[in-house]
DNA sequence: CGGCCAACGTATATACGTTGGCCGGTGCAATATT
């Protein structure tokens, strides 16, 4: 209400809604809330006009007269205006709402900065700008998963000055965190096959390809399963069918990929079974956290091979080859067109962090003028390295939290930088294992800053027995054995 | 990185193994066609 800006990191029906929904009712000017799904803003429109509210959405599927109708109203002091990050690309749009004179600028799901902006959808990588085009006060972001190195890359892209960061309790305590190690593909199977038969109640089977994800359907369905099939392939019609039947609960399972998910609002899902990893902790809690919303128990079970751990940094941000940032430099450079695909999107995105490449307000591409080619490849090189390093070391601890033999929550936990030694009761280690961890010393308390000769600066994140795990700012996460790095001086505080 | 498929090769005339290349996940908006 101040006009400060803010990130709230809050569970989900930890009242991120009613954030920016009270903030932007008290402040001068309507309020413009960027949501990633058309179904998303839809829902959230429902919820303001129940209560009386004035709110809008802003986007392709409204024919022009209803947009031109939705613009207009914008002009409202307290009208709340939902859109997705492309429609700011719009100079019109851009335009009525500055005009509007808009009082807060809210950022929903703003893990997607991270998740998304690099490759897939780079207009998110454009909102601190957008929004000083807009000329808003005051900026929120609002997401319920991200870790720190997340929040400072949200803070740095959307330009928040100063933020008030709020950070919520992670742990969802009744959510029992299982994993298990199967050594090949027909015993992913069995033990798909076992889990819908023993696991009561509605489920969600997460697998990371289209084919895996039938697969799992078919496995399931060939077991006398109640089971739907989800996932980006399928045409919008059989799609929106599994899933109304999956939400009315005349179907049990549902077998997805990561399309299934965002704004799911069912709060019995009993079990989240991932037969694939996620490339992340970050994304693993995301998905599995659809389990249990309504308080009452639930399990969020792992079932996985070491293989596995090979191709998941495939679906990691940072990827971009250098021959292809080469590539599209040349074709910026020489003004031609960029066919935009998975890569030379990256490839954008990463010319556009090093200042060599600008986008403008409308999504065009220029060549700035302010590095030369060779320079602007020779830091990219190193910023390659950098992301590489980083979303390998997020891989590598979804792997040990995998083949962790301690308390999982406590690993997650830690992970998000929360303070939480475990054991917690509720995991399939803490259960079958007694033996608390044999726990050395701790010579910084966690969340301690600490700097590395060979890393630089870090975090203390947590301990195991005799392991340490820091992240470092600009090499990600890594384990130190204590008693060596004490031997040898290898951090010291700051 | 690893799974999959097509093409090829090898030892025998139908089957099996090897090799090389390719592909993998999210949605918006705008445009063209029924």
């Amino acid at each position: 209400m101040a006009g400060r800006d803010v990130l709230a990191v809050l569970p989900t029906g930890g009242g991120k809604s009613a954030i920016y929904e009270l903030a932007g009712m008290m402040r001068h000017g309507p309020t413009v809330v960027v949501s990633p799904l058309i179904a998303l803003q839809d829902d959230q429109l429902g919820h303001l006009r129940a209560a009386g509210l004035t709110a809008i959405v802003l986007n392709s599927q409204q024919s022009s007269r209803e947009h031109a109708a939705a613009l207009t109203a914008t002009c409202g002091p307290d009208a709340f205006v939902f859109l997705a990050p492309e429609q700011l690309a719009n100079g019109e749009t851009r335009e009525v709402l500055r005009r509007a004179g808009p009082g807060l600028f809210a950022v929903d799901e703003a893990h997607l900065i991270s998740q998304w902006g690099h490759d897939f959808r780079t207009d998110y990588m454009r909102l601190g700008a957008q929004a000083d085009a807009l000329g808003v006060p005051a900026r929120m972001a609002l997401t319920a998963t991200a870790a720190p190195p997340i929040r400072a890359e949200i803070c740095r892209r959307l330009g928040l000055r100063d933020p008030e960061v709020v950070v919520g309790d992670f742990d969802r305590p009744h959510i029992r965190l299982e994993a298990q190690r199967v050594r090949t593909v027909r015993d992913k199977r069995r033990e798909l096959e076992q889990a819908a038969a023993e696991l009561d109640g509605p489920g969600i089977v997460y697998a990371a390809t289209h084919a895996a994800a039938q697969e799992a359907h078919d496995v399931l369905a060939a077991a006398g399963q109640s089971v739907a099939l989800y996932h980006a392939g399928l045409t919008a019609r059989v799609r929106r069918e599994a899933m109304t039947s999956y939400l009315d609960g005349s179907v049990r399972i549902i077998a997805a990929t990561v399309a299934f998910g965002m704004g799911i609002d069912k709060p019995d899902v009993r079990w989240v079974l991932h037969v694939d990893p996620p490339p992340s902790l970050d994304a693993y809690y995301q998905e599995f956290g659809r389990a249990g919303r309504d308080g009452d128990a639930a399990v969020a079970r792992l079932v996985y091979r070491v293989e596995d751990f090979g191709a998941a940094g495939h679906f990691s941000p940072g990827g971009v080859s250098q021959a292809a940032v080469a590539r599209v430099a040349e074709r910026v450079t020489s003004g031609a067109e960029v066919a935009p695909t998975r890569e030379t999107t990256a490839a954008l995105v990463r010319l556009a962090d090093l200042g060599a490449a600008a986008w403008d307000a409308d999504g065009r591409v220029r060549w700035t003028g302010d590095v030369t080619v060779d320079r602007a490849l020779s830091a990219s090189t190193a910023e390659t390295k950098r992301e590489n390093e980083i979303s390998r070391s997020q891989l590598q601890m979804m792997r040990r939290y995998a083949e962790h033999d301690g308390c999982r929550r406590s690993f997650m936990l830690t992970y998000f930088g929360q303070d939480y030694p475990g054991p917690c009761g509720n995991c399939d280690n803490d259960l079958t294992d007694a033996a608390a961890p044999l726990t050395t010393s701790e010579p910084y308390r966690v969340g301690a800053r600490v700097r590395s000769e060979r890393w630089g600066d870090g975090t203390v994140q947590r301990y195991d027995g005799d392991q340490m795990t820091v992240l470092f700012d600009d090499h990600g996460y890594r384990d130190l054995s204590v008693p060596i790095t004490l031997e040898r001086r290898l951090l010291r505080g700051l």
